[in-house]
DNA sequence: ATAGGGTTAG
């Protein structure tokens, strides 16, 4: 909009309709009214280019603007957070108004604080004439929301001297105690108790509910309840702030028998009652309690409210009933960016990844808030599914929000490595000042499965330089590097080191990890050896590895146990049955072979359709085994033919994962049309001859094709890397970085 | 005019 000169016929006319009927006063309009009161609108509508404009038609016009225009300029500046808008309407302020401006000054206090600008607003608060009450909390809140608590103290003891009405002033307390609660001050906020009672303060509720929250969160809940139980009458605040206390000090029990209390007392409930309390019931796995509450809820009409349909969708989705979850979603009548945060989080956790993505681009396309928790869950999507485009992009764009915190740079480090750019993760890792456990951890798994121990294992000494604890997950990464390098000694000892040495007590999962260590070693005894000797019932993974290892060490004896007790526990797997038929098939033991196939048949299992895809030009290709659909399937044939000429002696080749879903070992000859071959071939045809390739494949890389993949590695001088279900392989110049060891 | 509570993640 532009207004050529100041034409009041311009303004609409509901705006002047505003001013006059409710005055009973003849039709007087004040001269600059009609202006002041369009002001104001646009500043309400948060429109600042267009009050700029307006205001200087209204400077040339002579028109003066009013205090409550100046109010309602600085507030909308305050929340649009418009530093630069608001000094310059503090400077129109200066330059206009001669007059001291008194309790306006509050105002622009205000506004600097809004806006982050600690300085200028100092710089008003000395400049002041006359400070009150207001003017004291409001700068004093302001240094201590920032956390420079010792400064907001030192104000309080300038104040005494200055302001008289402190005694009648509980909101100088309840200022001062919150963000003790966020810093978690505890003997700062004895002192400001004492103070309080001092004052004669103590009986009052609002200050008395604070305390008690500021013991409560600071984790001395002796405290809380002496305040709380001597509080004459409690509201839901002080009933909330009490629970909230109980269940940060894991409390849960006690947070329950506190809300039933209260229910019994009467007290009124509201929204944040149910946030709550929904959080306890998630923690204490309790469905049944968490479903009647959800039932209060409903009938206090609360459900549909986003403070209770947010934490009841986390609720279900906690339960794995995500059903129940999208049905509490849909009663939000508005639903934010924490009940957005929740429905993406939980299509994550049951593999539906796809699905937040959808969501994800939803919400942006339509301009909602976004918070870091959706984007630390996009993290996770994009690792799942391989996207590194998507990844890449929503980093940049969780950067520009200033949507990145620890939670989402780990969960980056662990994209960028699962998308096949360990380069980026490391990158994404040296950029954070002070990694924590979880970060090393996944730097450390980084490495790991992209089959680099030795960094690895560097990486898991540095981070002990560093004074950060390793976790139980860091030791699967630790173990995992040890066992794709052939660690045999170190891996046990670190098994063994991880209970005394760091107090981490070892699961099923680090035996396993040990188990797989000593199988693929060929150490096929000490790997059952371990399995019946370890504190825990081996679950599937301690067969699955000791069953992996006798097929590469060809081993059936000891296959032949490990498959029947992996057929107890998961029979519908069909990874034991093509390994058994291999591993005797191997053998010559033809019958013992055909058994495994024949269980198989009538089990009726199908193995999955082995697939691999690559990614040209941020355009997805996919292939199967054979597959011909692709336009440039002629060139990716002849391709592979020039490349195989080596590979005549496929003639003993087994039944692999890809081949048996498709039938008969007859297509032995047939190994060349291997989807990630195809997959090689047509990344070799369409990226220059110097870019490495990167093939994703959902089945584990056979033999064959892995020999196949260095081959061509040294022909054609091409990095290519390829991720199997299992791990990465970077094949360059003949070489597998996982030593042929996976 | 100033002031109190909750829910989401690696």
């Amino acid at each position: 909009m532009t207004l050529k000169s100041l034409s009041f016929d311009q303004i609409p006319s509901w705006v002047s309709l505003k001013c006059s009927p409710s005055s009973r006063k003849a039709p007087q309009i004040q001269p600059g009214h009609v202006a002041n009161v369009h002001l104001v609108s646009l500043s309400k509508q948060g429109k600042l280019r267009e009050v700029d404009e307006f205001l200087k038609h209204m400077d040339e016009a002579g028109i003066s603007v009013s205090p409550r225009s100046y109010k309602t300029l600085f507030e909308t500046c305050g929340r649009l957070q418009a530093l630069s808008d608001g000094k310059s309407i503090h400077d129109h302020l200066r330059r206009t108004v001669k007059e001291p401006t008194g309790l306006l000054d509050n105002y622009v206090l205000r506004m600097y604080c809004d806006c982050g600008s600690l300085v200028d607003a100092r710089k008003v608060f000395e400049e002041m004439l006359e400070r009150n009450v207001v003017s004291w909390v409001i700068i004093m809140s302001a240094y201590a929301e920032e956390g420079i608590l010792d400064e907001a103290i030192r104000l309080f003891s300038r104040m005494q001297g200055s302001v008289t009405e402190i005694r009648s002033s509980p909101s100088i307390y309840i200022t001062l105690l919150r963000p003790l609660t966020k810093f978690s001050f505890l003997e700062l906020g004895k002192q400001i108790h004492s103070h309080v009672i001092r004052n004669g303060l103590g009986s009052n509720a609002l200050v008395g509910t604070a305390i008690a929250n500021m013991y409560a969160k600071c984790g001395w809940l002796e405290g809380a309840e002496l305040v709380f139980d001597r509080m004459p009458e409690k509201n839901a605040v002080a009933w909330t702030g009490m629970m909230v206390g109980y269940t940060q000090a894991e409390k849960l029990d006690n947070a329950l028998g506190l809300f039933v209390k209260m229910v019994n007392q009467g007290i009124e409930m509201d929204e944040f009652v149910f946030s709550i309390i929904l959080k306890v019931c998630g923690g204490l796995e309790d469905l049944n309690v968490g479903r009647q509450i959800h039932g209060c809820s409903v009938k206090l009409g609360l459900d549909s409210d986003v403070s209770v349909g947010t934490p009841l969708v986390d609720f279900y989705v906690k339960f794995g009933n995500f059903t129940s979850a999208c049905r509490a979603f849909e009663r939000i009548s508005e639903p934010n960016d924490v009940s957005w945060s929740c429905i993406i989080s939980g299509n994550c956790q049951i593999g539906e990844f796809e699905e937040s993505v959808k969501i994800f681009k939803n919400l942006k396309s339509k301009g909602v808030v976004l918070n870091s928790f959706i984007y630390t869950s996009i993290f996770q999507a994009c690792a799942a599914l391989s996207d590194l485009n998507l990844g890449a992009q929503a980093h940049a764009d969780a950067i520009k929000r200033g949507l990145v915190n620890v939670y989402g740079e780990s969960a980056m480090i662990t994209m960028y490595s699962r998308c096949g750019r360990l380069d980026y993760a490391y990158r994404a890792f040296a950029s954070l000042d002070r990694p924590d456990t979880v970060a090393w951890t996944a730097i450390i798994c980084g490495y790991a499965c992209h089959g680099n121990a030795t960094e690895a294992l560097s990486f898991f000494n540095r981070m002990q330089d560093c004074g950060v604890r390793p976790n139980a997950v860091t030791f699967i990464g630790v173990l995992t590097a040890c066992s794709h390098s052939g660690l045999v000694r170190e891996g046990k000892q670190y098994l063994d080191s991880m209970r005394g040495e760091y107090g981490v007590v070892p699961t099923v999962d680090h035996y396993d990890c040990v188990v797989d260590i000593y199988s693929r070693a060929g150490l096929l005894e000490e790997a059952l050896e371990l399995i019946k000797s370890m504190p825990f019932e081996p679950d599937v993974m301690s067969w699955k590895s000791l069953l992996g290892g006798c097929w590469t060490h060809q081993n059936p004896e000891l296959g032949k146990i490990a498959a029947k007790n992996l057929l107890q526990l998961e029979p519908d797997d069909t990874a034991t049955y093509i390994v058994m038929f291999n591993l005797y098939a191997s053998c010559g033991k033809w019958e013992e072979a055909a058994h495994f196939r024949r269980m198989m048949a009538e089990r009726n299992l199908r193995k999955e359709i082995g697939c691999s895809w690559v990614t040209v030009k941020g355009r997805l290709h996919r292939f199967t085994v054979g597959d011909r659909h692709h336009p440039l399937a002629e060139q990716i044939y002849s391709t592979l033919r020039e490349l195989t000429t080596s590979y005549e002696n496929a003639d003993n080749a087994l039944l692999t994962d890809e081949d048996v879903w498709c039938g008969l070992p007859e297509r032995k000859e047939q190994l060349l049309d291997h989807s990630e071959r195809l997959a090689i071939a047509f990344g070799l045809i369409s990226t220059p001859s110097n870019a490495p390739i990167l093939v994703f494949k959902n089945l584990r890389a056979c033999k064959d094709c892995h020999d196949f993949a260095k081959q061509v590695s040294r022909v054609t001088g091409r990095e290519i890397v390829v991720r199997d279900s299992n791990r990465f392989h970077h094949f360059r110049l003949g070489e597998c970085s996982c030593n042929d060891y996976w």
